[in-house]
DNA sequence: CATAGCCGCCTTTTT
DNA sequence: GGCGGCTATG
């Protein structure tokens, strides 16, 4: 068997795959046949003896997991190894041992939509000003706290100055909030386990029993929580392998640690490191030109990228006057690929950020090129889709009060604000839920009749659904869906309900398909399931279509063909990102370019745009600083209109002459102090009465002219 | 209590 | 430029 699983396997990949006790470090560079070193080495513990059960694989998404575990069996491994993603582990493990974590195991996994609610009324409830305590940033604040496991506790009495006071209250308020609604978030998955694996002995040496051979992918990306679990779970046996290329680490803003890489070998003195340097993805141009610009980063440890493929077409380097003319040449571009016999599903398009999508979505649609926008989560942002899924969490988890409040009244059934602040705040002074409180309906005077037996009939129907709502899960969706009256709310409002409605079907498809798939399927589960979806899990590999995604998305990904757009000072490197030359941030930002361009098989395609509309204002970008570390010369003027965007933007631009008034949609009234006049191109320089002067390109800027009376 | 329309907020990347 | 939340109105 050993002859069978190392045939086509390179001496190194062997060693990786072979080595099988104690702990192992393969350092991969991008395209070694990590993922192939992986899945052979769980082929070859399996092989050498190891049960099926007795292996933990860790991967990054829970697509990579799926793949990895089709891609075991079909090597011949038996079914049963636990692979999945450290998250749908915590939920697992959690829900097994919910009562020695001090939680109840029909617990909601917030998403960041529900994250986001829970901090402003923290905040609120702490009687700040969200302009002095945004959200967002305490959001962040408390994440990066739960992600080094600082507890509520221990943050309080470290902190010393007023923001961190401030910041502890607003914390132990968020925690009070979740706990009360019986809903853990994303960073509770990993805070709870890695608590419960160190506070109860028992369980960890339980888990550390069963999983006696653990593997941990994307190691360059785990978070502190992460890497404590590991170490908790590996500390028994011993036997832990993790794999990653710290030039791809690029999730830093979460908290990953690109430490817990670089110091395996002092927290595994005895670790085995093998290195995985050749490439067999990319042509050694890209190479090279990856190779140059990784290199710029200060704080790396040297690495080969030894190409083993023939060499292939130039990288592509192309200035566009506009995003909008960039999106156009880039379909175009494809078109000629697949004219030429490219696969489409084989080509892919990244950008630095989702909004950017837009632009090169209307081309698409525009030139008939099939797509898809990788983008899973999206789906389940949808109002329609909260709204049902609200209903179905209730009925495993009544306390998640965010999910009750969002249906009490969807659809319109009469119980408004008033009605709900009565009830509420009978809850708070009676110290029961929400849910309880509205069960007792009766028992609230400030109620009048009205608005007791509209409640007493939305709680019947929530126990009657509840009643049946063990078992598959498709057609208690269906159900609901209809009975709750969401159906005909929906109906009611025209060709947008029907959009809804469709969306509502797709959903409870998907759900069919689960209860197929899965041996015992429950409602909990899937709702568990279903939250921790990540935005790759959608990616469809069956269908003929370019896949467009984030710089993010792309990682563990290949193309034959790589498109990258949008890559300007500012964009990439992100200008959030600290732009002072060789900060961390500055270094991520090139790792990120890094992961992009080292997807390519063999087509390379860097694209910017000289004019970008950003939040609706056009600004003048400047080629990324990445571009010249490539090593590659390009031209940086534009083949002028050469792709030329039918659109009411290149209509003809007016003549404009000093001292014309004019109004702008944003900076509001001004006067013309410059007209430059370049045809398509004109300039405009502009004095707005708020006092700012601004140049803006008149086939952009959304300018009126002001009539002289 | 429902609805429409407006204002103001945010806006990097995601499990 | 998009969305959520708030307010004014029916």
């Amino acid at each position: 068997m050993q002859n069978a699983l190392s045939r086509q396997l390179t001496p190194s990949q062997k060693k990786a795959v072979f080595h099988i006790e104690g702990p192992l470090l393969i350092l991969a560079g991008p395209g070694s046949g990590k993922t192939r070193v992986i899945t052979h080495r769980i082929a070859a513990l399996i092989d050498s003896g190891v049960k099926p059960h007795n292996i933990c694989a860790i991967t990054f998404t829970n697509k990579a997991a799926d793949e990895m575990r089709q891609r075991a069996v079909a090597l011949g491994a038996s079914a049963g190894a636990h692979i999945s993603t450290f998250h749908s582990l915590c939920v697992r493990i959690l829900r097994q041992y919910a009562h020695k974590a001090g939680i109840s195991p029909n617990f909601s996994v917030y998403d960041d939509a529900d994250q986001t609610r829970c901090i402003k009324q923290a905040v609120k409830a702490c009687e700040l000003d969200t302009t002095n305590f945004p959200p967002a940033r305490m959001l962040d604040a408390v994440s990066a706290l739960k992600n080094n496991l600082i507890d509520v506790d221990s943050f309080k009495t470290r902190a010393d100055d007023f923001f961190s006071k401030t910041l502890a209250k607003i914390y132990a308020r968020y925690q009070t909030i979740l706990t009360d609604a019986n809903a853990l978030d994303f960073d509770d998955l990993l805070f709870k386990t890695a608590f419960l694996l160190r506070d109860c002995p028992d369980v960890c040496a339980e888990l550390g029993n069963r999983f006696k051979f653990l593997l941990i992918d994307e190691y360059q990306d785990t978070n502190h929580a992460q890497y404590k679990m590991a170490k908790y779970l590996v500390s028994t046996h011993n036997n832990i392998c993790v794999t990653g290329d710290p030039d791809q680490s690029i999730y830093r803003w979460r908290g990953a640690d690109i430490r817990n890489i670089l110091a395996f070998e002092k927290d595994w003195p005895d670790a085995t490191i093998v290195k995985l340097e050749e490439n067999f993805r990319s042509t050694p141009n890209i190479l090279q030109a990856a190779d140059n610009l990784i290199a710029a980063n200060q704080n790396r440890k040297p690495k080969k990228l030894i190409p083993t493929k023939p060499p292939g077409p130039d990288i592509v380097i192309s200035p566009f006057p506009d995003e909008m003319q960039e999106a156009q040449g880039l379909v175009k571009q494809i078109k000629e690929f697949t004219a030429k016999g490219a696969s489409t599903k084989d080509i892919a398009v990244f950008y630095r950020v989702n909004s950017m999508s837009r632009v090169l979505e209307e081309a698409f649609i525009e030139e008939k090129v099939p797509y898809q926008i990788v983008r899973g989560v999206e789906f389940y942002s949808r109002k329609e889709i909260r709204d049902i899924l609200a209903y179905l969490k209730i009925l495993v988890n009544p306390d998640d009060e965010l999910a009750l409040l969002r249906i009490i009244n969807t659809p319109a059934r009469g119980i408004g604000k008033t009605t709900i602040d009565k009830v509420r705040s009978y809850a708070a002074r009676q110290n029961v839920t929400l849910y309880d409180a509205l069960k007792k309906a009766d028992k609230i005077d400030s109620l009048s009749k009205s608005p007791k037996s509209k409640i007493t009939s939305f709680v019947k129907m929530i126990e009657q659904f509840k009643k049946d709502s063990a078992g598959p899960v498709a057609p208690l969706a269906e159900r609901v869906f209809t009975e709750s009256g969401l159906v005909k709310s929906l109906k009611a409002i025209g060709p947008d309900g029907r959009n809804a409605i469709e969306n509502v079907n797709e959903l409870i498809s998907a759900a069919a398909q689960y209860d197929d798939q899965t041996e015992e399927p429950s409602l909990l589960d899937y709702l568990q399931q279903i939250s921790l979806f990540s935005d790759v899990d959608a990616y469809d590999t069956s269908t003929d279509r370019v896949a467009l995604m984030t710089l993010h998305c792309a990682k563990g990904l290949e193309f034959e063909n790589v498109f990258i757009v949008g890559v300007e000072d500012g964009l990439l490197p992100h200008e959030r990102s600290n732009s002072d030359q060789n900060t961390d941030e500055m270094e991520e930002e090139r790792r990120l370019f890094f992961v992009g361009m080292t997807r390519a098989k063999s087509g390379l395609n860097i694209s910017y745009a000289k004019y970008r509309t950003i939040r609706g204002h056009v600004l003048r970008t400047i080629p990324s600083p990445f571009l010249f570390e490539l090593g590659i010369e390009f031209n940086d003027t534009p083949a002028e209109n050469h792709y030329h965007y039918d659109d009411s933007t290149s209509q003809d631009v007016p003549q404009l002459a000093p001292n014309q008034m004019v109004r702008h949609k944003k900076f509001g009234l001004g006067t013309i102090e410059e007209f430059i006049d370049m045809g398509q191109n004109s300039v405009v320089v502009v004095k707005f009465n708020s006092g700012q002067t601004k140049s803006l390109m008149l086939k952009y800027a959304p300018l009126k002219i002001i009539e002289n009376s």
